[in-house]
RNA sequence: GGGAGCAUAGCUCAGUUGGGAGAGCAUCUGCCUUACAAGCAGGGGGUCGGCGGUUCGAGCCCGUCUGCUCCCACCA
């Protein structure tokens, strides 16, 4: 491979490791457990950005604990996402022609699991090529034989505890999907509305009462008209009744302490049946409601019967013009439901529906993240995770959906008991034939089970009670109210312990422009055409690195080709060390080793310790950057030159080595390439090699030896101040500084090979030079006589000023009584070191000044 | 209405417990140096959004203002 090429090994590498079993996962008592459950992409999806940092950042975390020692799970799955995929393939239907209805349940249901069949598995395919590293023998779908048991055990289960029941409640209605909604799959959009003030007359004659409202349809469903008590203008009136326009119907004008005297007129029109605070007004005042809409959203009261809800707005409003009831209209913005599937405004709508009890649910969930044995990555969401628990109400589960987890309840059509089983039934104890409820659950009662069910609950399995809890979930934000909570206090309640110790919040991944992705901006990227183009290695590292959780990150073409560059510039070092090994594989002999090597087995320790720690943090955007630099700025940019100079093989072997190991949970495809084609591979795979650990560290010559590159900086930054051409070399000449002689001569073959030096001598030139001075020695250039010592003395002149500022620094914090008395002795001492060294450097700039 | 987040180099963003402002890209200069021009070496560039406070010391802590994001919410 001359160039990076990732296309000539991907899928080779990736059928590589299936076929050798590497991801797989088993019960294995040896070895501690590590889990991650991905959440499920849904059937109708194809891989988005979204997923491909999603998973990334799983693979990465899974790839770094298998090569600690850990028995990694990563176990995939695909979730049937009832009224999504429900949608789309109604879509279908429709061009086909025909429709849910005439299909009927069972064909329509044939389809749904065809669908699943051929795009379920797309996901998955797509998924591999990111290089995700998933058990996929231990994959789950929502719909699948294992985790329907899981459901209807649940369901069956909550009911028992009386934790599930069916009321007749308001729900959000959506009259294009033609189900109800839970109140999170609502979403608010700001509309810009009308406020109509509407007169409704006494029927005594004596004038009237204005209401304001921003849906004058729903007043045909009116049962009262309500005022705050307190509220003097309205006092006299309370009690009596009104002439409810375009009806024949009285209303009473009732008093409640929700009315807010101050907003519109202070009288609120109430319709119990098509609004919650009406409903809730409704039942404290015991009305009953009035039903003026049908489930398709047109009208069905009186003349406007089969009327669209919108239409009969405009002919309402008009007729209340007309009868000259209308006071006047105003511009009002308020927020109006949306369903989070199809857009369309929902309307609250009452309905009998099963709901799962919140409050006995929620207490143990909010403990379980504030005593900590969940934490959120970061914190912050945990607020949002608090607020939405503590004012959860309860959860609406119905569907008037067919795709999905049919509700286990079975009602008697000869003595009407309702039986609720997880076995199917025909017939009731009374010998009476049943029906089965005809609703489906929401699609999120079943991810709810995910940590569980894919596990095999309700079996007592071995994986079950070895892989559960999970480790970390790593999702977005948007899904904390979805998913997340509703995970917790599944699993709190059916397993008695929480799903997962961490929940690692990612953010959204944001165009080039820093707009976020969506399908109606249609600025969305395939991470596939990513992938074709830059490879997955470059795309999962410009992914993660440098995220923070809960950061959103960016996809800019520029950052993309600047990763590719890097895997490039790893492909060249593997060239490099490729030439200089052969295939005898040493271990290191510490007699043999140079500063240099000592100082990149110094660096390749703190690195490894340092992206460890991230690591075993979650931080891995910090652990990648640290990564990034060690890699390309020390192990290319010096120790790969320092080698020129003097050679070890088998240190440079290792480096690499470990360099690959450590990069591999991030860029698992090249590390593979490269690792196999070393001499130096003790594992058929770099994926079950072991992780490096730290070793023998080289304190003294590290520091040593970065005083050392400092002077070759100096020396390269001073021949291009006098414009030296690189070509050029010349004589260094060295004055060592007291007690560096050692450590200059024993560096001097690096300092002339990196500063482009032509020999070292360890002396004072004759005639002219310009010079360099370091905390270690003296560095003298020859210069020719076309270099004027006025410009000479210029440059010692800024350096001397730079040197003057420094002392200055130092020794008003040091002269700072302060300072003294209270900064710790430790940060003393340090500035008492500086200020030493920079008089020491000070008094050699202006020896030097002196003798020119 | 409630809550959260962000403002640091031209751009995109890092900055762990307060202790001399960082990276990548872009830009400028010089280099085809035998791993790599998808590269090498060097340079320039910042009152860390404004104001006030705590502290010996603030990008970091507190208050406040301004400007953007986002989430939640039943004001008809």
């Amino acid at each position: 491979m001359k160039n990076y090429e990732p296309k000539e090994f991907e899928d080779k590498i990736y059928s590589n490791w299936i076929k050798n079993g590497f991801f797989k996962s088993r019960v294995n008592p040896d070895k501690k457990p590590f889990t991650i459950i991905m959440p499920p992409p849904n059937i109708t999806g194809r891989l988005h950005m979204g997923h491909a940092l999603n998973n990334t950042i799983q693979d990465v975390l899974i790839r770094y604990k298998r090569m600690k020692g850990y028995e990694a799970l990563y176990l995939p799955g695909t979730d049937h996402a009832s009224i999504a995929t429900e949608v789309k393939i109604i879509d279908k239907l429709i061009e086909e022609g025909t429709s849910k209805e005439k299909l009927g349940r069972e064909k329509f249901l044939e389809r749904a699991f065809q669908w699943n069949d051929e795009f379920g598995g797309r996901i998955i395919e797509q998924l591999k090529r990111l290089g995700c590293s998933c058990d996929w023998d231990k994959h789950a779908f929502t719909m699948d034989e294992i985790r329907s048991k899981a459901v209807k055990d649940v369901f069956v289960k909550l009911y028992e505890k009386g934790l599930i029941y069916q009321g007749n409640r308001i729900i959000n209605w959506c009259p294009e999907c033609k189900t109800a909604l839970s109140d999170a799959e609502v979403e608010h959009e700001p509309n810009e509305g009308h406020l109509w003030h509407i007169k409704y007359p006494l029927i005594d004659g004596s004038g009237f009462v204005t209401v304001a409202t921003t849906r004058p349809e729903t007043m045909l469903g009116d049962v009262a008209v309500c005022v705050n008590p307190k509220d003097k203008k309205y006092a006299k009136l309370i009690g009596k009744e009104l002439s409810l326009p375009l009806t024949n119907r009285t209303i009473p004008i009732i008093a409640d302490n929700y009315v807010d005297k101050s907003f519109g007129t202070g009288a609120v029109k109430i319709t119990p049946y098509h609004d919650p605070n009406d409903f809730e007004i409704g039942l404290r005042h015991n009305i009953e409601p009035v039903c003026v809409m049908n489930e398709d959203g047109t009208m069905s009261y009186g003349a406007y019967s089969g009327m669209d809800r919108f239409e009969a707005r405009k002919r309402i409003v008009d007729a209340l013009k007309k009868q000259e009831l209308l006071v006047k209209t105003e511009k009002h913005q308020n927020n109006v439901g949306t369903c989070y599937r199809c857009q369309t405004i929902i309307e609250p709508m009452i309905s009998k529906q099963w709901f799962v009890k919140m409050k006995p649910l929620s207490g143990k969930a909010i403990e379980s993240v504030k005593t900590g044995e969940t934490k959120f990555l970061p914190k912050r969401f945990e607020k949002t995770y608090f607020h939405w628990m503590e004012n959860i109400k309860d959860w609406c589960i119905s569907r008037q959906l067919w795709w999905g987890h049919r509700i286990p309840a079975y009602h008697c059509t000869s003595c009407e008991k309702m039986v609720v089983s997880a076995k199917h039934i025909e017939k009731c104890s009374c010998g009476g034939k049943v029906k089965q409820d005809e609703d489906v659950l929401d699609t999120w009662f079943s991810s709810a089970l995910f940590p569980f069910s894919t596990l095999g609950y309700p079996e007592k399995t071995e994986e079950l009670k070895y892989f559960y809890p999970t480790d970390v979930l790593v999702t977005g934000y948007d899904i904390i109210f979805f998913w997340v909570a509703r995970m917790i206090f599944s699993s709190l309640e059916f397993m008695s312990e929480v799903p997962f110790h961490t929940v690692y919040i990612n953010g959204l991944v944001r165009d080039e422009h820093g707009k976020k992705m969506s399908k109606s901006a249609g600025n969305g990227v395939d991470p596939l055409e990513l992938i074709d183009k830059y490879g997955a290695d470059t795309l999962r590292f410009s992914l993660v690195n440098g995220i923070a959780a809960g950061g959103d990150t960016r996809i800019q073409y520029d950052k993309l080709e600047g990763y590719r560059n890097f895997m490039n510039k790893i492909v060249n070092a593997s060239k490099f060390v490729g030439m200089h090994s052969n295939n005898a594989e040493k271990s290191i002999d510490e007699k043999n080793l140079s500063i240099a090597d000592k100082w990149i087995l110094t660096k390749l320790n703190q690195t490894t310790l340092d992206i460890t720690k991230y690591m075993d943090k979650f931080d891995i955007g910090l652990a990648s950057s640290k990564l990034y630099e060690f890699i390309w700025n020390d192990f290319c940019d010096w120790y790969i030159e320092l080698t020129k100079a003097s050679l070890n093989a088998d240190v440079l072997l290792f480096v690499f080595c470990s360099i690959l190991k450590l990069s591999h949970p991030f860029i698992p495809y090249l590390t593979e390439e490269l690792y196999q084609n070393l001499p130096h591979n003790e594992h058929k795979s770099i994926m079950i090699s072991n992780y490096p650990e730290t070793k023998k560290s080289y304190k003294k010559e590290f520091q040593g030896f970065e005083e050392v590159m400092n002077l070759i900086k100096g020396i390269r930054n001073l021949r291009s101040e006098l414009n030296v051409p690189n070509s050029k070399k010349s004589k260094i000449y060295i004055i060592s500084a007291k007690g560096q002689e050692k450590l200059l001569k024993s560096a001097s073959p690096y300092i002339e090979k990196l500063a482009q030096g032509d020999g070292i001598e360890f002396s004072k030139p004759n005639g002219k030079y310009s010079e360099l001075i370091t905390n270690i020695g003296v560095v003298y250039l020859k210069t020719d006589d076309l270099i004027d010592t006025e410009k000479e003395k210029e440059r010692l002149e800024k350096e001397l000023q730079a040197v003057i500022s420094e002392i200055k620094r130092a020794e008003g914090m040091l002269n700072n009584v302060g300072f003294t008395s209270r900064a710790p002795l430790k940060k003393i001492e340090e500035e008492k070191q500086k200020l030493q060294k920079y008089i020491d450097l000070k008094a050699k700039i202006e020896k030097s000044l002196k003798e020119l």
